[in-house]
DNA sequence: CCACCTCGAGTTCC
DNA sequence: CTCGAGGTGG
């Protein structure tokens, strides 16, 4: 025996245990035909690790020992999906389903289209990366556009191969070393949790005496197991794998059917469900439907669905997407889970606005995956609609896959002695009158900030992600600074002391009579109070936008806050503008406008931005009105926003050119008015507005507002006019080097205005990857359409 | 005046 | 996510 043999044979020996160890998880997993004995896999096992450990330079990363690493992660990376992981439209019915098929026989004009058919596991989707054919990076979906690196965790699934088998020759003969893969493959599938090892690792929770935390659902067993950051709790929780798409594929080629394609993934060893199959029209779709759904119950894993794919790969590309689902695919899911359970009470919960809104509090009830204890009742008329009383027995339903809501009353099982529910008369929290204004659908509680629960839903909106984005001041402590008078309003929170917070803790603890984990720890723990003072000196500095929206005037949200911010820029200005003005803006009509206004002349809410001011609160974008408020400050268009009785646009203008100013309009007599060329009628009118002393004050205020506006207004010389100003764009498609906020970001940060859909007004398309029906419209009205090359070159230059 | 679209607000569960 | 309501354009 030679040196050369005695160095090679434990290396031989090594890749012999791992092509049968592979060998063995793919007939189980894939093949669902295990050939070796659990104990025999063992063994084999043991083997590989010792000689690994004895000889450290053969152990391989794709080495099935590896699976489990050992280093917990303390947070995921996020990854990119080159090609995004698509969502799929829904249908519901034999119709849409019907709709979808005669879509496709249109676009494409074929007959009886064949699709590639399989259930819709319930699950987490993920992407795995293979290069040379050996597995080097798994994500999640996330948002599709970007997911979670969860590599460690998808290593521990067996189901998963680490290395891809050699596929096979035409006569079923293995390929020649290397494979027919290509250099670089992703394929997308499902981690799910069988149902059986969800029993059974149930069961040992159950015997654990609490130790294990039981698991609620297979669906969110196997989410929460892809997220654990160390990778031996993963590999203790039962997964599965199916294979069911392909994502990016460099050198080398794939089928160009799905059908061919997926058993292409099974040589290369990935699972793939033995129920996949394919269906011929929506006859053929609708029957594979009916198959699965019967055998439903009987698997071993939970689906809520069957997929239809065009299996036709070139079909697939010429049908494109909308949006970001493709038209060639489509989700025919079954009906929603439904579940009778009893109403032990109706509660009105009382939101930021004061908003009433009924809630059934129901006997626990486990639909669709999770348990129900309450659902929205939305409104008094839906209330009625469903006559819906205390004490009924109702069926309930997750509507669009989350949200509980109560379907119907089973009337039969209606207890003697009920009667139809009411809205309370008086809040619940604070006592004060719940009024229903007329021709509105919500009851509001009229206590304002004297109410508990507006104050403290209030502050919540403040302290908000998207608003003030105070991070770590949840509902519970806000409620108890509150309750321990320590919020009078938000602007107190700029004045919170550690000492305040740690006072305020030990009285609720002390009212709830827990024991304060201060003690417990036997040293003060202060960790959650700090950091609460330092998310609030952080939230300090902040944006125009940010700050309108977490004041929270009533139909200012987001949108609209921006909207302020853009044209009027600085705070100083916009909290004294009278509504006439605001209304000259657009999407600002005259409830808005309104709204804004009385929010600003409550002197209550003045005092409180006076004080966020004082305490340090800092805009940090404040700037001058927009150039364009320049031309929407027209004396015609201000006069007739006013509303005064029969001044029309006509009239207003008559008005405006003959007297130039609003100021002659405050005490012009009458016979002037009528020289001006106003009907006498007309004229009168307005004299006669103008004598009511809040009429009076309203045009005093249009006219201060206005010449504040004109003042702070840039120099014309100075605007330099942004390159697609007064341009609507829209975005279609998927775009590669980024996201559609950032482009959105961008284009509106040149002055465009980015909308949703196409229409005749529309300046430009923008259509990335996968264009669907906007980019139709576009050509139809011969929009002007640009790639993805051409904004980019656009953005830079 | 109506149809369409967008925005705001409220909601459930883990 | 879904409903209601406000804003705008045809």
């Amino acid at each position: 025996m030679t040196s050369h043999d005695s160095r090679n044979k434990p290396a031989a020996r090594a890749a012999e245990l791992r092509a049968r160890i592979e060998d063995a998880n793919y007939r189980y997993h894939v093949l669902d035909d295990p050939d070796l004995p659990d104990a025999e896999y063992d063994k084999l096992m043991r083997e590989l690790e010792a000689l690994e450990t004895e000889h450290p330079e053969l152990a391989t990363p794709d080495s099935p020992t590896q699976r489990v690493g050992s280093t917990p992660s303390s947070a995921f990376a996020t990854v990119l999906h080159e090609i995004p992981m698509l969502s799929l439209a829904n249908a519901f019915s034999d119709e849409e389903v019907e709709d979808f098929v005669r879509r496709i026989v249109e676009r494409l004009e074929i007959e009886q289209p064949l699709f590639s058919v399989e259930p819709k596991f319930d699950g987490l989707a993920i992407s795995l990366r293979y290069e040379d054919g050996v597995f080097v990076r798994g994500a999640t979906r996330g948002d599709g556009a970007r997911g979670e690196d969860v590599t460690a965790n998808l290593r521990t699934i067996k189901a998963i191969p680490l290395r891809l088998r050699s596929g096979k020759n035409e006569d079923g003969s293995p390929k020649p070393r290397g494979g027919d893969w290509p250099a670089v493959l992703e394929v997308r599938g499902e981690v799910y949790m069988p149902r059986a090892g969800f029993e059974a690792y149930n069961e040992k929770a159950r015997a654990s005496d609490g130790k294990i935390k039981p698991l609620v659902n297979p669906r969110n067993a196997a989410a929460g197991s892809l997220r654990q950051l160390d990778p031996r709790i993963t590999a203790q929780r039962p997964l599965a794998f199916y294979a069911y798409a392909l994502g990016v594929v460099e050198g080398g080629k794939v089928p160009d059917s799905h059908s061919a394609m997926l058993k292409k993934l099974r040589d290369w060893g990935f699972p793939v469900s033995a129920l996949v199959d394919t269906a011929r029209g929506a006859a053929g779709c609708l029957a594979y439907y009916a198959r699965i759904g019967a055998q439903r119950d009987a698997l071993p894993f939970d689906i809520d669905g069957v997929v239809y794919k065009l299996d036709d790969v070139a079909g697939q590309r010429e049908l494109g997407f909308v949006g970001r689902t493709p038209r060639w695919a489509v989700a025919h899911k079954f009906p929603a889970q439904e579940q009778q359970t009893r109403v032990e009470a109706i509660e009105v919960n009382i939101g930021r606005t004061g908003a009433a809104t009924p809630t059934a509090r129901l006997a626990p009830v486990f639909v669709g995956g999770v348990t129900v204890t309450n659902a929205t009742l939305h409104n008094t008329d839906q209330v009625a609609r469903l006559d819906v009383r205390i004490g009924d027995t109702v069926i309930v339903r997750r509507a669009g896959d989350v949200i509980p809501e109560v379907v119907r009353v089973v009337p039969e099982l209606r207890p003697a002695r009920t009667h139809p529910w009411q809205m309370p008369s008086h809040c619940p929290i604070c006592g004060s009158d719940i009024v229903r204004e007329e021709g509105e659908a919500v009851a509001r509680c009229t206590g304002g900030l004297t109410c508990a629960a507006q104050r403290t839903q209030a502050v919540f909106h403040f302290a908000a992600r998207r608003a003030m984005d105070i991070d770590g001041l949840g509902e519970r402590y806000i409620e108890d600074l509150g309750e321990f008078g320590y919020l009078g309003s938000v602007a107190d929170l700029y004045k919170l002391k550690l000492d305040d917070l740690l006072e305020m803790k030990r009285r609720a603890d002390e009212r709830d009579g827990t024991t304060p984990e201060t003690v417990k720890a036997g040293k003060i723990a202060t960790k959650w109070a700090e950091n609460l003072i330092e998310a609030i000196e952080l939230s300090r500095r902040t944006t125009l936008e940010r700050f309108l929206y977490a004041l929270g005037i009533e139909h200012v949200g987001e949108s609209t806050a921006k909207t302020l911010t853009t044209w009027f820029g600085d705070l100083a200005l916009i909290r004294h503008l009278p509504w006439p003005l605001l209304k000259l803006v657009p999407d600002i009509g005259g409830e808005v406008a309104r709204a804004i206004d009385a929010f600003f002349e409550q002197p209550g809410n003045q005092r409180v931005i006076d004080d966020l001011l004082a305490r340090g609160v800092e805009i940090t974008d404040a700037h001058a009105p927009s150039p364009k408020l320049g031309a929407k400050l027209d004396v015609a268009a201000l006069l007739a926003n006013l509303e005064a009785p029969k001044l029309t646009e006509k009239r207003a203008a008559q008005l405006a050119t003959h007297f130039g100013t609003l100021e002659a309009l405050l005490d012009v007599p009458e016979h002037q008015l009528v020289a001006a060329g106003l009907p006498a009628d007309t004229a009168a009118a307005f004299v006669a507005w103008r004598e009511d002393e809040a009429h009076r004050h309203l045009l005093q205020r249009c006219f201060d507002a206005l010449h504040a506006l004109q003042a702070a207004l840039p120099e014309t010389a100075d605007v330099a006019a942004l390159p697609l100003e007064g341009q609507t764009v829209v975005l279609t498609g998927t775009l590669s080097s980024l996201t559609r906020d950032e482009a959105k970001a961008k284009l509106e940060a040149l002055g465009a205005k980015v909308a949703g859909s196409v229409s005749k007004k529309t300046s430009f398309v923008v259509a990335g990857e996968a264009a669907g029906s906007k980019l139709d419209k576009a050509q139809e009205l011969g929009v002007e359409i640009w790639d993805e090359a051409k904004l980019l070159a656009f953005l830079v230059g």
